[in-house]
DNA sequence: TTGAAAGCGCTACCAG
DNA sequence: CTGGTAGCGCTTTCAA
């Protein structure tokens, strides 16, 4: 089922069956229905990579995303696929399960493809796959979630500041053991949020400890996290999760333990998914808007968008949610 | 960039750049040499819709889901885009969020994309778009989950077992006021496994009442249909979700509202995601194998596949995993 | 307002 | 083993 057996239905060109078919206002309203009949009961549906061939665009989005297990990723593919959909974009995720493998795979995909754009939002980026990227031109938003953002596009979290406030927080209810976990992305000088905890807790001095750990990320991630934590002999008054994922991870396994929360240990997680508030205890957390990243990367990826073109620069800053998962440190507790 | 470009540049044909590509061995290993040295000094992507078009595959499966929210959705797609990646194929998957107008959408979009078979993983399906859908010649596999399978593709959960194994167990153990929560797509007369319940149930007689709600498929959906219950008067002594997604929803509620899980009320759930491990109490829910499904699903529409053709017909049989959300019936409580 | 025709980049068939 | 070339289905001038 082709163009051409639409036009010979309708009794017209095929160009005139595309003009129709591209709501160019052009055509006679007669010759339109003609068409439209004959689109109808011939049940055709355009070729989209014929399309996209030779009309040089594919109105489509790439994204590419570290796990979209992780309900952070998931929302900001919810978010940017709105955007895309009422500005009539399609995108197309791909998931690398944070494989450094998967992610050349997906971006040589995505290059095949022919995006309009591409949103890479990884932790795996390797220079050399940048450089290919860049090399195909198509227009790409690097945002590494768990670094600073490489190309400026206008989208900044400020997560050093995030984990701050959540440490000063922690550090002013009486905690003065805290440990940090982490995923294994995450970890080397990209960590952007471990980073920060590092800082900050050395700046209270000696009379504060702290640790950090790292496993996957992901349920059972934190999971062992914990453990390892926990095995490790130190006693932590507080765990400052990277994500609330894995903070799900840590307070299973707390609690399996015995250890209570907040009374014993205090956790802290990170983007404030969904599920932070139906966990339990729900988690104290940071909110990171996924809906304005979505909107921004797209935003930054289409440059026909951007109707008021809002300033092309936004800092999203920290919010801190407290819930039930934090608390005053136990007042009297071994060393 | 494109295959003349590169045809030029190792100074061949663009046949023979094009045998190269697609691994047609033929071809002499020096000239393979060449030519692969061209591509990479070009940095050259082969454009794929072109492929598609030319070669009338796209070595690409669809897959469309209700709710890529809920992980028994992500996990199917996560299992079904392993079994492609292992036989060279990808997978494009498309969420509906329930509603029939993306359904729509994206079903005609697959189409367009000319996918080489489409999975429907959906409870919103109209039988004009299953015509239209018929119409296009594309290898299709319905599953409704909240149903039975459409059509007969060899995969079928007993859902109606499922339910009757933990209604039978909570029966068993006590309990002789029960409740169901579903999903508003699952209402009617589509719902398995709903009715299961119903009917499981009503052959237990007067002496064990029961009642069912529904609301949205998701977190907040669960905690509505919780409260909707308990205010409704009817105090169950055991709630059986539609999935373990709405069943954290649930137990949030019951938490909420000052009710112990198991002490006042039993919870179940339904899948064995792995959030069913990690919420609190963990979930007795009945095990889905999503991996299966992903498998049986490529196996079905990639007619290449299925090595060593285990019989087409699968039926997986419920498996009960009791954790801890589930208990006695509360010995006594007024009526 | 419509039609004819030249590609878009690639595959696959036919020769050689 | 390699080259030439006819499409694949659609968009987009250019003319009419």
């Amino acid at each position: 089922m082709n163009l051409e057996e639409v036009a010979k239905r309708a009794g017209v060109s095929t160009a005139t069956v595309s003009r129709v078919l591209n709501n160019i206002d052009v055509v006679k309203n007669s010759t339109r229905n003609k068409v439209m009949r004959a689109v109808s009961e011939l049940n055709y549906h355009p070729n989209l990579n014929a399309r996209a061939l030779a009309g040089g665009k594919s109105r489509t989005l790439g994204l590419i995303v570290s796990n979209l297990e992780n309900p952070f990723f998931l929302d900001v593919f919810r978010s940017l696929e709105a955007e895309a959909h009422s500005n009539n974009y399609e995108v197309i995720v791909a998931n690398t399960g944070y494989s450094a493998e998967q992610m050349v795979k997906h971006v040589r995909l995505m290059i095949g493809r022919r995006v309009d754009g591409l949103a890479v939002i990884v932790s795996e980026l390797d220079p050399e796959l940048m450089r290919e990227l860049s090399h195909s031109k198509i227009p790409t938003v690097f945002y590494d979630p768990g670094a600073k953002p490489r190309h400026a596009i206008g989208i900044r979290v400020n997560y050093r500041r995030s984990i701050e406030r959540i440490v000063e927080y922690l550090h002013a209810v009486g905690h003065n053991r805290l440990a940090f976990v982490g995923h294994h992305a995450s970890l080397g000088p990209i960590s952007e949020r471990e980073k920060a905890f590092v800082e900050t807790v050395s700046s209270y001095g000696e009379q504060t400890e702290y640790r950090t750990v790292a496993d996957q990320d992901g349920f059972d991630g934190g999971r062992n996290a914990a453990r390892k934590l926990l095995a490790s002999g130190f006693e932590p008054t507080a765990i400052i999760c990277v994500n609330d994922f894995m903070a799900v991870g840590v307070l299973r396994e707390l609690r399996e333990q015995g250890l209570r929360v907040p009374g014993d240990i205090s956790v802290t997680g990170f983007d404030n998914i969904k599920l932070s508030e139906y966990c339990y205890p729900p988690l104290t957390t940071v909110h990171i808007p996924r809906e304005q990243i979505g909107l921004m990367v797209f935003q930054s990826l289409v440059r026909e968008a951007a109707p008021n073109a809002p300033g092309r620069e936004l800092v999203l800053d920290p919010e801190l949610v407290l819930r039930e998962s934090t608390g005053a440190a136990p007042a009297a507790r071994k060393r």
